[in-house]
DNA sequence: TTGAAAGCGCTAACAT
DNA sequence: ATGTTAGCGCTTTCAA
């Protein structure tokens, strides 16, 4: 059968769907509706279990209490963490999280935005990729609440939370440095992101500041369309082919996985003669013999921060004060193992 | 500026709405709209780039190409890795979808369920937890479709997707004995569900059919809500009160993963003379030094049968024809290392 | 071949 | 203090 609608409630109390819509909506006291009625039709609505239909409340106010969240791929456990996060907190604020990954497609992130505008999301969160800049100036020019968060698109003006990525790998490459390993490869992803380069530069700064010069055969770039077996067939090759690296950092943590997988076919000794360091900790660094040390990303720091600016946004929405920004930086830290 | 409605776009045509409607469903054929006319409206909405409002159609039609995900935890990589896949097919059939954590709680199981009814989700896709068979049952009678998948919950008739865990825990438990293992401990987690249970008679039925004596002082029971460390803090315990112990299966990859934390701490070596099997494989076994076995889950079989039956029941939901129950139980496999 | 209009369930301005 | 009613943007029946 179909569901019981506010008229149906109206009807069984005796009143007008709107005595039953201003107590639905909490708004009985200002309406000053008697006491009585407030019980009686609160005790109706409980006793027939109603809700109103949020698709039909949606069309009439415009919001919809859903926020869309697009990621590069929620089964990273970076991602899937956050998005569990995320997603606890703005439950409890009374807001649905719907998701999606980009599979870092440009096409299908584009695609997914209008698809969340068209089912009228109330607000983004957006771990975005290069080529997005115009769909989100869009959303930002209709007023529509927007965080983006893990990376940074150059010339957005976006609230957004980030970490320092630069200082990340600067304080891995120096910690290197400082154990005197000589040949420190870096090996990275080909994604455009500020982000990831940034990873780059904190390794470049770090080599500079400790006056060694760059050696550009000791930077491998791997593909994102790699297959993980793909990827540890390169590593494996690269590792073969520069035996003279001493060390190695990895911009994320599954090419450090995919790199564990090589040293292991490489029967290749991790020790104080070849030193490891990850980016973004994970249980495998930690079981790992010998253990692996990680530059380790504050995930609740950033889940917390990211709900807290839309929800921000979201509440500012329609007030008319000028939409401020906020924006944090957030530090990583170095685990040495 | 407001984004424009399918009314605007029918007075820049100079049409009415209703051709402008027929023409956005790709009803003009049938409605034998001319060629000309169908050109210029189609040109005219990728030029202002129109997107008709979801929500508006939603209340009318009474679907919302939604599905809802229900897992306990989608940070688990298991639930992580299946959401993505079911992700990426729904969106290529037109659904989104919309999750969210029971985190093992009834009370928010039962109010996601709610939630998403008054969301009109068009259908579910469940990983469900006891408790959860009178809201289930009340979708049934609805008519609305669902999968469960993972977990089954007794008498309940609903679609489902299941892995034969007693044979899994059955194969892992018999290679053990064959082995020569006389004390094999079996590592679970408290919550009610079927799944669980059957993973322990697999270990059962495998000793009786050994004719090995069940020893339940080497069954462990450990609580879903501890932290990771509670939980790493009491295999620890366990194990040092029963060193008799000369093998482990682990009933989730999770638990397994706390008892390498354990088996690190007290520096117990894993060799022939103590074996550990986890269920649900992970990167970690298999990079872990030595090697850890495991029980392996089809995740891309589950995936794709799950999103094959919500798909067949979302297709038949509107014809006649009786809904007829899609149940599949698929093999997991061992994977000795 | 196209258009007018009803109505999906709800909110809120306006009326009483 | 409570009721009437217009519409939110769309689909679809019926009429022309």
């Amino acid at each position: 059968m179909k569901p019981l609608s506010i008229k149906d409630i109206a009807k069984k109390a005796n009143v007008s769907i709107t005595t039953v819509s201003f107590i639905l909506n909490g708004k009985a006291e200002k309406m000053r509706i008697s006491q009585d009625m407030i019980t009686k039709v609160e005790a109706i609505i409980k006793e027939v279990g109603f809700r109103p239909n949020q698709v039909a409340r949606s069309l009439r106010t415009g919001n919809t209490n859903t926020i869309g969240l697009i990621v590069e791929d929620i089964s990273n456990p970076f991602f899937a963490a956050i998005a569990r996060l995320i997603e606890d907190k703005a439950y409890k604020h009374g807001y649905k999280i719907i998701y999606s990954s980009t599979e870092n497609n440009l096409d299908k992130a584009k695609g997914l935005i209008r698809m969340f505008k068209s089912r009228q999301v109330d607000g983004y969160i957006i771990a975005p990729m290069a080529g997005m800049e115009e769909d989100i100036r869009e959303l930002l020019s209709a007023r529509t609440p927007v965080v983006v968060f893990d990376r940074h698109l150059p010339g957005l003006e976006v609230s957004s939370v980030l970490v320092d990525n630069i200082k990340g790998t600067y304080m891995a490459t120096d910690s290197l440095i400082v154990k005197g390993m000589k040949n420190i490869a870096f090996v990275t992803v080909d994604v455009e992101v500020e982000q990831i380069k940034d990873r780059y530069k904190g390794y470049e700064q770090a080599l500079k500041a400790n006056k060694i010069e760059i050696n550009p055969k000791l930077c491998k770039l791997i593909s994102f369309n790699n297959t993980a077996d793909e990827t540890t067939a390169e590593l494996t090759q690269f590792f073969t082919d520069n035996p003279e690296i001493d060390a190695v950092l990895f911009a994320t943590n599954y090419l450090a996985v995919r790199g564990l997988f090589s040293f292991r076919e490489m029967n290749k000794k991790l020790n104080g003669s070849f030193k490891v360091i990850a980016y973004d900790d994970h249980d495998i660094f930690k079981l790992h013999s010998p253990t692996i040390s990680a530059v380790d990303q504050p995930i609740e720091e950033i889940a917390e921060n990211v709900i807290n600016f839309v929800l921000k946004e979201l509440a500012s929405v329609d007030s008319f004060e000028k939409k401020e920004l906020n924006n944090v930086v957030l530090s990583s830290r170095l685990i040495e193992r």
